[in-house]
DNA sequence: AACATGGTTGACAGCGCTGTCAAATTCTAA
DNA sequence: TTAGAATTTGACAGCGCTGTCAACCATGTT
């Protein structure tokens, strides 16, 4: 079945092709009477324009590529809701590809991305191949690494210092006279992986030894990942005074074994989260938490390319240091 | 700056464009020697190959439509992870577009799909709009319509019945014998509302009264907004024995709100969730829930319209039942 | 030596749309 | 009434790639 194109409607209205393709892009610049036969035809033909075509002629794809290791993680889903709310109302599409954690699977999620020729691409993470920097590089569009802070950034750089977070995370429980503190993790991502280092700093510097409780196969964090690390600790009669989980979901975890086997959050053991997930505030005895601004990020990363896209002109090496928040709920109290 | 094109790439190797592209597609049918020097002459320049020009041409687009009310939930992330797994192993992009509930949206989505030129559309819910269901008819491609099941199915169907699933957990309370049981929701989407009908086709049944608990501001569903919507009917001396909430989350909350309010689950009041989300099972007490099957419907749906488009024809009008289980935890004890 | 065979490479045209600029039409003002 | 401006419409070419088919080449066969 040979699809409807702009000819078939010209056709139709008895009009040029190119005054259909004005009639449905700047409908101001022309006529009431033509707009109106046009768009009788459009709809009589259920006419729906190729966008390939459109892309080709007019070297415009009005597209946002946007990378993120998971969608299977809530961290994301915010950011992407906050980078969505910005770019669709602005008429941009958005193109999301996960790159599953891996840098290779990141280079390809970015040649895809050029091959589509979106206008700018926006990145969650600072670690790239090294083919995949030239690649974002050579493209000559605005880019935004976002989550972490680069020391040598691409191009805009909007994120927080994980390490600085895990470490203070950590601070706050060696404040609290805490010794045995331990850190609880599933997969290391670079994320965790800077996170772990604050805590190692922390630890080091109180000249406190290292309890980590790392997933042996790699696994993505959840609550049930949580209780089984706790448990399995637990049960070689390792138990820390205070636990710092690299996340939330982790946290409520190990919180809930806690409570399995008999030991009372805080008075036995203090647990701090990461993230401040929508739950860490409700949850009793509520967690606490770092809490991080995935939401402003996704907006912040979306104003800027559209500011750049704006000015036509590939930003400036710019970087933004969104921060975080020590929530210091009952988890960790006196 | 010119972008460098597939003539580019030609004079470099010394060849014709159409080797360079046939380099690139199929490089099985290209000498040793052609193959290399094109490659080298493509990492040379750094080209990518331009999408919109060859879906052009071929008027292949190995791309796949779908579109989720919200990216915000994790239903839809597990779903959509499953759908990624799938499309993207087959050579496959999977454009993803939010209709944020509203059908309206929903009808640009498609058509943005359809611009696309997009081999499949898969879709969650089957309430649209006459226009939209028009187009995804005359569009003449696989369409999968998920997550409940239709009367009329646009083409494929892969769901549960939400309202049976809503008597079933119902019918769970009321065999544990409570009468005064209270349906908690946020947002009243379609599915909601299908689960509602559900309780209360089996609270009519058994000759009990209806007591909602609804959100008056629409709010997607958090453990905040369970907790909130809990006190909000406790402070109203509104105290139900059992309570079915849409969602986990919602069920999470109005537990913690519980607690805090000093009634204990399931001796004082009994709480069923809804989707078995990963934390139903860790918590304490247990959370009873519905289990339902959001990483089958995603796989199922993905591997039906693979298998259309294997055999490069719209697939009959089709319906499975991915059906739901009732998981009766500690929460709904006796 | 002439021919058929299979495997490689290339020429051509066109996918459906839009940028540019020219032509046609309408309107304004002298 | 008519030149000139302003508005509206259209012709042309080309965006970068691929399907089709023809041309070419090295081999092996008679």
């Amino acid at each position: 079945m040979r699809r409807i194109t702009l000819d078939d409607v010209a056709n139709l209205a008895g009009v040029s092709p190119i005054t259909v393709s004005r009639v449905l892009r700047k409908p101001g610049a022309v006529s009431e009477g033509l707009r109106l036969r046009v768009h009788a035809a459009v709809n009589e033909l259920g006419y729906v324009p190729n966008v390939a075509a459109s892309r080709l002629a007019s070297s415009r794809t009005h597209t946002i590529g946007v990378i993120v290791p998971t969608l299977y993680n809530v961290i994301f889903a915010e950011y992407l809701f906050a980078l969505h709310e910005v770019l669709i109302d602005a008429g941009f599409q958005v193109l999301v590809v996960n790159s599953r954690y891996s840098e290779i699977e990141e280079e390809n999620a970015i040649k895809a991305l050029l091959g589509q020729r979106v206008e700018a691409i926006i990145i969650a993470g600072i670690h790239h191949t090294a083919l995949s920097r030239q690649l974002l590089i050579q493209a000559n569009l605005p880019v935004v690494e976002t989550f972490e802070l680069s020391d040598d950034p691409i191009n805009l750089n909007i994120g927080m210092s994980q390490e600085h977070a895990g470490y203070t995370a950590t601070r706050h429980l060696i404040a609290r006279g805490f010794r045995r503190i331990a850190f609880l993790t599933g997969n290391l991502d670079h994320r965790a992986q800077s996170r772990f280092d604050g805590y190692h700093k922390a630890m080091r510097e109180a000249d406190m030894p290292n309890l980590e409780i790392i997933a042996q196969k790699p696994r993505h964090s959840s609550v049930a990942l949580g209780s089984e690390l706790f448990a399995a600790a637990h049960e070689c009669g390792n138990v820390p005074e205070a636990i710092f989980c690299t996340d939330d979901n982790l946290a409520l975890g190990a919180m809930q074994e806690c409570r399995k086997r008999g030991l009372r959050v805080p008075d036995d053991i203090s647990i701090i989260g990461f993230h401040d997930l929508e739950f860490a505030a409700c949850v009793s005895p509520s967690l606490s938490s770092i809490a991080t601004r995935r939401y402003e990020t996704g907006r912040l990363a979306a104003e800027k390319v559209l500011a750049a896209l704006e000015a036509a002109a590939k930003p400036n090496t710019e970087q933004t240091d969104l921060g975080f928040e020590l929530l210091a709920r009952e988890s960790t109290s006196a």
